[in-house]
DNA sequence: TTGTAGGCGTTATCAG
DNA sequence: CTGATAACGCCTACAA
């Protein structure tokens, strides 16, 4: 169980009577060292078959190679994409990525923050858990400097750097996609409304109504814990036991909206014709529902890819970049839950 | 960027007056460390704010507290619950998760093992590439004496520590089910035969064939490079158009299975009176199909958290344990796509 | 262009 | 039970 410790810069030093520090430069193309010495260090490496103590060179700056990426769930499409995303681009950039999962407590999430810290990671990508509606426990990254990217569920009046997607922009679209299929009385499956992404949807639900001359019925806009399937049927079921229900539904996820399919379906209505629904997220469910579920799409590996980059630019550019939020675009993807017109 | 180093041990035994090895043994609840000094060290420590600085003490023990989990793909269903069951296991034991992925690809598997002893994790879990037949990379990993924990997909010929499912049981037994509701022609979906899930897979198939005295025919055993959706409509298309197809399909993921219950579907062939369907892993999507899809379902999360634990106690039994393989049970989950009888 | 020396914070060994 | 001391391997002023 003794871990042989292996070729150092100081054995190479000897092997090449230079001093160490001159192997270290040399290892890291430190300009002021000659190209001749440059060589002979890396080809004497690779002879040698010396390898970087990164735990070392942690100490001595103080900082990881490893960037910490928290999360609610990671056995979600949308999230597992997400972190795939994010480890493709650290791993490029030769950096590890860590991660640990809130399961939607605060509590854990604070856990794994301060796990995260302990461990000097050199950064952090994090997607808040539903519950968390203060953000002290991020502070002691935000003072020492370490860059923390907020990625989708983002704490929305802080001035941090965020990456997130138009949803006020995409539930306009979803809505609207809805009204052109010749919907007229849209119901809405809403998420937590302290969570930005969950009232920006809402939002651009009712600001498509509005700008669509429809008018609004709170009756018809339910809200989820986690929108869970579970609560998708609930909210199905009581709208179908309206006196006046709706002919469509724009929920916040798939997951609500599939449940939604599979309720309604099971009380025999149609499905699109006497419901349209359409979903947010376009997981795999999508595609297999029958019918298909119209879903808003979004790039959830490319918002793990640009947060992580978003940190090494940070890092890189040493004097202070001004937070800024990067918006990502999002597309309707219409399928046959919700096409009434050919 | 500076980041302030922060409370050390040394500061803590400059305040105490005794000296910085005591401090460190009094952290650790070191047993030849008076009761009073501990407790007088703990508080202070707490009141100062100190937070061990563990890059330090991974450089002094040459082991950092991170395990490796490598696996093909994030996002999917089966891995991602792996890698959460993994994640719960190392965080309550206070180990960090380090996650990378292969993309079912051989060279990205070696660099990604490269990456990870470099960066000196303390253990490593793997399941393997789809591609993956030569196991030389881990070597350097068995040669130091890390213990390496392969889980799923994984070397049966290596004497290596192993967490698997019973794969020949779990085939039998979907196998048997179809039986059981009367189909007497049962084709099998397989995957790439140099792994050996895939092998015990078609093993267990041919074996419950074989106990009931049914005939095996091995046009109707197929074989995928992925199990794609795409490869199980291909392989479904080609079953159909047989003039003796099948009664039955046990195929050896979902993904495959549903799209042969879709693509059946839509050559007007009824499911699952003319064809019975079962998959392997119980992958959510098995509840959205319609019918109901059944199949295999087997722990993900448990192997993934068993992985974890095996880690810890091959390092804490520093003496070798002899490799062990350690199988998990499965059940078959008996859903419309396969019930002919009730 | 290269070398010297000190320290990053901890822990293990050995001595009291 | 506690202390002194020496690493762990690398990086970086500062000096040459």
């Amino acid at each position: 169980m003794k871990q042989k410790t292996g070729v150092t810069i100081y054995d190479l030093a000897t092997e090449l009577n230079v001093s160490p520090s001159t192997v270290s430069r040399a290892l890291q193309n430190h300009p002021s060292i000659g190209k001749a010495t440059i060589k002979a260090v890396k080809e004497l490496a690779v002879k040698r078959g010396y390898r970087l103590n990164s735990i070392a060179a942690s100490l001595r700056k103080q900082q990881t190679n490893n960037i910490g990426v928290l999360v609610s769930w990671i056995n979600r499409p949308f999230i597992s994409s997400l972190i795939s995303g994010a480890e493709e681009a650290a791993r490029a950039a030769g950096f590890n990525v860590l991660i640990s999962q809130s399961h939607d407590s605060l509590d854990n999430e604070k856990d794994n923050v301060k796990a995260f810290f302990e461990s000097r990671v050199c950064g952090l990508v994090v997607s808040l858990a539903m519950e968390t509606q203060d953000f002290e426990h991020f502070n002691r990254f935000l003072e020492n400097g370490t860059p923390v990217v907020f990625v989708d569920r983002i704490p929305d009046h802080l001035d941090v750097q965020k990456v997130i997607i138009d949803n006020h922009a995409a539930a306009f679209k979803a809505t609207q996609h809805l009204i052109d299929q010749g919907c007229k009385r849209i119901a809405h499956f809403g998420g937590a409304l302290h969570q930005a992404i969950y009232r920006e949807r809402l939002r651009g639900y009712k600001d498509a109504l509005q700008a669509n001359n429809l008018p609004l019925d709170d009756t018809i806009i339910l809200h989820g814990d986690l929108l869970s399937a579970d609560e998708g049927q609930k909210m199905t079921e009581f709208l179908l036991g309206l006196p006046n229900p709706p002919d469509s539904i724009f929920s916040a996820n798939d997951t609500a909206a599939v449940s939604a399919i599979q309720f309604a379906k099971s009380a025999g209505v149609r499905i699109p014709e006497d419901l349209a629904i359409i979903g947010f997220n376009n997981d795999p469910l999508c595609m297999i529902i029958d019918p298909p579920l119209s879903s808003v799409g979004h790039p959830a590996a490319d918002m793990g890819r640009i947060a992580v980059q978003q940190i090494l630019q940070i890092k890189s550019a040493e004097g202070k970049l001004v937070p800024q939020t990067i918006m990502l675009n999002t597309a309707v993807i219409a399928r046959a839950s919700s096409l009434r017109k050919t």
